[in-house]
DNA sequence: CTGTATCCTTTACGATACTG
DNA sequence: CAGTATCGTAAAGGATACAG
């Protein structure tokens, strides 16, 4: 019992663990068009508050997902990036925004 | 204003709005595989309570992405399943279940 | 069996103050 | 700027009892 953490059996619910919580959805399509500062990721989800989008990058970085480069600069500067790994995440929002934007249509109608 | 909702401009908001939760996320799962009663997703996800079942089951009825069939027998009898809008969801939860396995790899090395 | 209703606990989250 | 720490609140969830 060495493990990196309890995996479920099911591939799906393996996902689900990682990224099933809309912070961190929010947060990978973000940086699916590139790297980003904290601020900017903040100004791209309104709706979170600073120590909740610290709190999942965090987790993201520990899973794997992201990386985070710490510029030491002044004022500091730091860049969050989706790593190679998180990279393979991107046909499936690609998926869901092609999905998003047929739904938009049919409650238009 | 006479929408039925109000819809986030981003296609990608717009399908967290709607299946970004992990409860969803599991049921859709389970009904990929085809309809089911509400014990057999009680089975199929262990976690979940009677009440967030329920709850999560409600609330993807009124946004069309499952259907439920209530058969008036004793004891009563009654079927979810994926509407033909949620079956278009299947792409989205394959690639997940690749890219699952994939994890489950890379960490049992 | 498939719920609903109620109460209670736990967790997530927000707001604020402070730091390198 | 990008955090951490703390505290308070709100929301999610669990347990139980009960009903059709």
């Amino acid at each position: 019992m060495i493990q990196k953490k309890e995996l479920p059996p099911c591939p799906v619910a393996t996902i689900i663990g990682l990224i099933g919580n809309k912070w961190k959805l929010f947060i990978i399509r973000d940086l699916l068009t590139g790297s980003k500062r904290f601020g900017e990721l903040r100004k791209g989800i309104p709706e979170i508050s600073q120590k909740v989008l610290t709190q999942n990058l965090r987790a993201m970085e520990e899973d794997g997902i992201i990386t985070r480069k710490v510029y030491p600069e002044v004022p500091p500067r730091v860049e969050y990036e989706l790593s190679d790994l998180g990279d393979t995440l991107r046909p499936i929002f690609d998926l869901m925004r092609v999905w998003g934007r047929n739904y938009q249509k049919l409650v238009k109608e």
